[in-house]
DNA sequence: CGCAGGATTGACTGTTGTCAAGCTTGGTGG
DNA sequence: CCACCAAGCTTGACAACAGTCAATCCTGCG
């Protein structure tokens, strides 16, 4: 990634402005967030459940995800995040954490003190808005993800998953051609779609014998858009990309 | 149900009060919005996904539910709502739904305009974190539901869903002693918690023989509390209720 | 009384999990 | 420079939880 894209600042207008129009005066607002920014080592804690946070992370490069553990210690992941996203958004309306959130890659942060965001929000309503909106599509992609888990096989659920990053990396640049870095294990992306790492690795053998992706350690080839879509139930409808509030 | 609380102002005030406290004033502002009535059968659509709404749904009595189909026509439930929920508070900042809102039960709902519910919120800042905060707290449901469907095994999925029922249910004054009405089939429930209707009957037969529950028609009893939650896995942290905002 | 929707039961199937062994690969240090 | 190690991936055998199908039973309602 460029030094540009790696400005906070640039990022997070970038993945806002993918789900809501911001002013220039909006968006000059969000550029003088105070932002500090943190470099983590891969499966380091960012926020655990129980926490009280004053600041929101901001991912800026790598990837993260917001998990929670049943009591015999399996971990369900219920969000992925790529740069751009804030994990915990949340929290600047939900006091106590819910969830825990980690790098999964080696990873860098941007974090944002609550009581700045509040502020921007106050003098720029239409942010409130913005961030708003932001939790909701989050929401809308834990419902997507819940009828992945509850009702589509292993199959059609790793497929589903990688058309969604293919269009979120998209989202923010960071797809070349149709292939796209996806640094994390593939235990890790079996606790995302509820299926167990021996079957991930068969599940991703299957789409590879397909000739629907390509994977060559961490790098992600889609061969075939149109069929991985298909196999995978995929409508970018819950992304709410670019839509009009007509 | 006593007349006091059928009326749509209380519901919605009571229901946004468990989680956000709210003055004087916003009361007032709440029991001035226009509220609409509107009687449903069971399983009577209310907003369709594409659907581009107008306006929000408050439940006022009985059950409904937000849903999406597979391609093979596999239903997920991904939430259900007692009375005083607002379904589809998110139609406020996303332009097009990304799922479906049904009744489940026999039903009575409001519907109130978007544009009087963001006039109320320019007139009352924080009604607008009040809203917000439902929405987020619908999230945190999305989340625990993902670690429930991902991670858990039938029986106690089951007993996390009755556990989680009880606990909003009463929250709006809805469980007599530790019993409340669920006037919904077992394949309805079934699509909530991603299993089939067979293996719900034989899932509460399981729970009624550890002498966990007692169900006759649609009547649920919660015979040991304590010992469901733990068969459930169930802590109530994901509802953020009564938070302090400290 | 008969019907329809829902619940239950039993038999069988199948997708996915678990376990254990072997393989690949990248990094480290002698 | 190469041997070794650890992490992650792959493979095969087997087990298990849950799905499907079909028959039967309830029960409320017309």
């Amino acid at each position: 990634m460029n030094a540009e894209a790696h400005r906070p600042d640039t990022l997070m207008i970038r993945k806002l402005q993918s789900i809501f129009p911001l002013s220039a005066d909006e968006r000059q607002a969000l550029r003088e967030l105070p932002v500090r920014v943190v470099h983590l080592e891969p499966d380091r804690p960012i926020v655990q459940i129980g926490d009280r946070p004053h600041q929101c992370c901001l991912v800026l490069d790598g990837f993260s995800c917001v998990f929670k553990l049943s009591y015999e210690g399996r971990r369900q992941i219920m969000a992925l995040h790529v740069p751009g996203d804030i994990p915990d958004l949340q929290s600047l309306h939900l006091a106590v954490m819910d969830s825990s959130l980690a790098s999964l890659s080696r990873c860098t942060v941007g974090l944002i003190q609550h009581d700045d965001l509040r502020r921007a929000c106050e003098r720029h309503p239409r942010l409130t808005a913005a961030f708003w909106r932001e939790t909701l599509v989050d929401a809308s992609i834990f419902r997507e993800w819940l009828l992945n888990i509850g009702q589509r096989n292993a199959y059609t659920r790793m497929a589903h998953l990688l058309c969604e990053l293919l269009v979120r990396l998209e989202a923010v640049g960071l797809v070349e051609g149709n292939a796209f870095e996806l640094p994390i294990t593939q235990e890790e992306l079996g606790d995302a779609i509820g299926i167990s790492a021996v079957h991930v690795s068969r599940t991703l053998q299957a789409l590879r014998a397909d000739g629907l992706v390509e994977s060559r350690k961490t790098r992600f080839a889609v061969l075939d858009r149109e069929r991985l879509k298909q196999a995978g139930e995929f409508d970018p409808l819950y992304l709410h990309l670019q839509e009009r509030t007509a």
